[in-house]
DNA sequence: CAGGGATATCGGATTTTTCAATATCGGATT
DNA sequence: AATCCGATATTGAAAAATCCGATATCCCTG
């Protein structure tokens, strides 16, 4: 593991911020990418790590830029450039 | 699995490129990271994928912009939006 | 075409992930 | 403020992915 637990976390937090806003509950967030909800939970509270490939995905299955959400994670951690 | 393995070639190939642009060596990226020399090529060539704060990272290690790298892979999955 | 630096692969121990079942939370309603 | 109930979190054991040192292979350069 590169990257201790707690910094998924940040990851999570955005990730369920984004699904919120979205309107979008677990269940159907879980429904639309073909996982159980028990999924979506572990993410977004940092109990498992979300790989590129995934965050894409899981943005767009609620139709948003994961672009955007990328570089709010990025901005989170502070480290140059 | 959420992704099929072929598609985390293209992540891999994408961070190889950025390493490659920067004159850095897999093992001496892995130095830096204080991971082996395998670490690197495992996903570079798609054994292992990457998650978002690993990317980050990676791409500190080898003072790239993660956001450049991250839009590079972004446009390589043709998805709306 | 040989040498050597760079990268890939192997294999078994370890860690993470998975998912269904179950528990807990939180907020709406009365 | 107690109940209900939809939403989310947790558990636990099986399955899958990852880890890393050792080693093989690649490929560039002289």
């Amino acid at each position: 593991m590169l990257i201790a637990p707690r910094e998924h976390a940040i990851v999570g937090a955005c990730l369920e911020r984004a699904r919120r806003n979205a309107k979008v509950t677990q269940q159907e967030l879980a429904r639309r990418l073909g996982k159980p909800q028990s999924f979506i939970s572990s993410y977004e509270t940092g109990q498992r790590r979300v790989d590129v490939l995934e965050m894409i995905l899981i943005l767009h299955a609620l139709n948003i830029d994961a672009r955007l959400i990328f570089d709010e994670i990025y901005l989170h951690f502070p480290r140059t450039p």
